[in-house]
DNA sequence: CTGAAAGCGCTTACAG
DNA sequence: CTGAAAGCGCTTACAG
């Protein structure tokens, strides 16, 4: 009774072959009705599980995908990205929906990448979460190519076509912030993020923040525009740079809520105020931006939908369909840090 | 070259026998180091990869552990506790620092469990997070128990000392919060959670804070205790009615972090001021902490560490040596919501 | 509707 | 040091 039970088991007690165990569990049509009942009673009644090993090497799929998160590793390490953990929670809820298992791992940027997921048969596919940065891993993303692995990577359109990638529209976020500070009467405003083409989905919330500029007929202040990183560090230094630079600017447009955070910070501790003096905007509506003081207007990634896209998309590929990428629409949030409306 | 490659085709390549391959890739001294050498070296170059479901079928051992998430149905379904999350960092990373792999699933309080990731020979072992209630799950544990499931549970000590648990110390948490409290002067101190035995992680810290008080020859403010679960809202409700009650008090400690905020928000919302009016202490430390406002002094639960037992303790258990039940000490951090020190 | 048989790709005694 | 062989527990043509 301490070792498992397997199918020869059920067969012998229900006094049929192991194939028609087999069948049964399964819940083949071909298996009599009244047998099949039988069997799966008996597997019951023994706590029978198929060995997925077993039953895997034989079919020689996994039903498994694997989750692959990035590392930043300047982060203190148990700082993971709050969006990518968003993320991972809808991930693992869509993958469950379908009914795969759901490999994760955190890969060091500087690491060798284990994505020998596929090739060891552990996994179908591979997501791919906080490689927008992908100037970097175009090397590695050309390996999987060569190694005909599925994968999907989350962020912005890639420009290697044969990698496929889902994202929110970014474009459309950095539009929307925009609007929405423009709406409320602030004119001169400043941008925090990495917006060259090393960080794609900055740079893209950035285009669309210079397209709504554009369209209002406001040119776009380049004197107000510094790099930062996705962390709150990152956000309290280069806010830090922005005001020491002496420039003037009304409002900022952060291009993530972590450096929006870090701005508050710094402009706190510069004796300004948010929302009376300069408005923030950020980028992900991570959990804690409405906890924020004062709590963040952001645009929102819909990660729920976000990660059944990204799962059925992958899905999709290994079967052999038709995918291309895609663009989830993003949403504002309008809370306390931009002013306009107030419900603390 | 579209199929994987496979031992065989290694052993063809290397013009030696499939053993000898096999030996080979695992290292085995058995092989001459030169044969060794060559046959890593055109695996290397076929890009060759163990079949995981082939040698795990064979070794009967899945090098893979699963985390089951006990997923609140109460919260919306994207809030995850933040507390859990930073536990699924930090387990994800101690795995496969031994070399394993982590297959994670939400589980939803009312439907079946599926927690038969090992009698189906997908894990080794199961980690448990959220079922500190345990009341709820005690048949579910038990029947793990009876399956000879190797399972280690996070949370308070539990009652079936068959049930391998590993927790912070809770009792101790609410030791160091109270005499922090106490030591800035206040002296009535109100306490948000559910104390009963229905969670014993909350129970644990009640009962810390009672001893602290008891040590200090202050009574417990019965009148001032307020039954919360660990959510934002859950704490507001609390908070709301601790201060309808009537009943004075000059602080509150919150029994997460999760509850301080949603309390310190019906405060405010009353004109009540942090620190000066009430001080208030939460538990957890989870990442919303620092950036709550005022920042909240609170209980620091070391996730990295914990981790780090939690997977080392069940790869003991499923390599079938001793361990017993472990409690990881805890730490004061001292932020703005009970005064004290001040560095905003 | 059912069974006997092959085979998925490994690991590991066993024999040399 | 190496090879032939068995077998892990399934699924699925094939034959009846």
């Amino acid at each position: 009774m301490t070792s498992k039970a397997t199918s020869i088991d059920i067969a012998y007690r229900a006094g049929v072959s192991q194939s028609t165990v087999s069948r049964a569990l399964r819940n083949s049509p071909l298996v009599n009705l009244e047998t099949r009942q039988r069997i799966q009673a008996i597997a019951k009644e023994l706590n029978y599980k198929v060995d997925k090993n077993a039953s895997n090497l034989r079919t020689q799929n996994s039903h498994t995908l694997a989750l692959l998160i990035c590392e930043d590793p300047t982060n203190d390490e148990s700082l993971i990205n709050p969006f990518f953990l968003s993320m991972l929670g809808s991930i693992t809820r869509a993958t469950a929906q379908q009914g795969y298992d759901l490999l994760v791992s955190f890969q060091q940027l500087s690491s060798d990448w284990h994505a020998d997921y596929e090739d060891s048969n552990k996994a179908d596919g591979i997501i791919l979460l906080g490689y927008g940065d992908y100037v970097d891993y175009e090397h590695k993303l050309q390996k999987l190519l060569e190694q005909n692995t599925h994968f999907i990577i989350w962020g912005a359109e890639h420009n290697n076509k044969e990698v496929l990638s889902i994202g929110c529209d970014n474009h459309q976020g950095g539009v929307i912030a925009t609007e929405h500070i423009l709406s409320l009467n602030f004119k001169n405003i400043a941008f925090l993020g990495d917006a060259s083409e090393h960080s794609p989905e900055f740079r893209d919330r950035y285009l669309g923040h210079a397209e709504a500029l554009k369209k209002a007929g406001i040119k776009l202040n380049k004197k107000c525009q510094f790099d930062a990183i996705s962390t709150e560090s990152s956000g309290f230094d280069a806010a830090m740079k922005l005001l020491d630079s002496g420039h003037q600017f009304d409002s900022i447009f952060a291009a993530s809520d972590l450096i929006a955070i870090g701005a508050i910070r710094a402009l706190k501790q510069r004796g300004v105020n948010v929302p009376e003096d300069i408005a923030v905007v950020g980028y992900d509506d991570i959990p804690v931006a409405s906890f924020a003081n004062p709590a963040l207007t952001t645009v929102k990634q819909n990660t729920k939908l976000a990660g059944e896209i990204l799962v059925e998309s992958l899905l999709k590929l290994i079967r052999g369909k038709d995918v291309g990428p895609q663009l989830i629409p993003t949403n504002l949030v309008v809370r306390q840090s931009c002013g306009g409306v107030d419900k603390s």
